[in-house]
DNA sequence: CACACATTCAACCAATTGGTTGACAGTCAC
DNA sequence: GTGACTGTCAACCAATTGGTTGAATGTGTG
């Protein structure tokens, strides 16, 4: 299995540890925001607000053009897929167990187990 | 779309944003081990393995049966599936675009927007 | 040009995290 | 029953995290 880039999925699964910043890019699904638009729903400073905001900026989960003075934050979801793609590794373990459940109701052959590589996160 | 449960998610994706504790997740998408075996790649005490092992168990996604002196752990999947879910909701946002591109070129009606619930996590 | 706005920065604080070491507890083997 | 094994616990430490406040910076407006 291709090696994933560790540090990434580091900081892209520390990123979504907290729920703020989950939120955050629930709000930003919907379009473009401003920092202080960001902010808003928040009972928090603006500056910790901010710092949420970086946290996903460094995680590399939006990006922001600084427009005069506001700046304004996009979604940018390619760490996301990254993310996506190392859970799917573990989809066969929730997902075998019916499959294994359908199939020995209906008398069917099992799955072959899956190839991975080893020294690698999946 | 479903409230998920924000707790949960807060300490599934804390689990996953360390090398160590995922490289032990696929460790045991091998089949079950020992805190022993979880700890010996790592070049870290036992005790600091025995930190993670507990953080993965926490967040539910790994469970331990103790047999005498040993404590075998096995994974339990189940919450990286809310997890992946969550994911999923987003996945709209890298593969739409090459969808709507794609559609764009064949001259294809674009995709209806997703609709989604406000105030809550996808 | 002065004031307002948008946002970051720096310093601070408390809590948490991730590692260590040595002690401890429960179980197993001889 | 004693020593070994397996693993946790407690205390410690340094670093990080997530919040605050007030100051600073850059930009826009009247």
């Amino acid at each position: 299995m291709v090696e994933q880039d560790s540090p990434q999925l580091d900081s892209v699964f520390h990123a979504l540890s907290d729920n703020t910043r989950r939120r955050m890019l629930r709000d930003l699904a919907d379009g473009e925001r401003t920092v202080g638009q960001l902010a808003e729903p928040f009972a928090m400073s603006l500056a910790a607000a901010s710092k949420h905001i970086k946290v996903l900026e460094s995680a590399g989960l939006i990006r922001r053009e600084v427009r005069g003075r506001t700046h304004l934050c996009r979604l940018d979801p390619g760490p996301l897929s990254n993310a996506q793609r190392w859970l799917t590794f573990y989809e066969a373990f929730w997902t075998d167990r019916l499959s294994v459940l359908d199939r020995l109701l209906r008398e069917s052959p099992l799955p072959a187990p899956p190839t991975t590589d080893k020294d690698a996160d999946p």
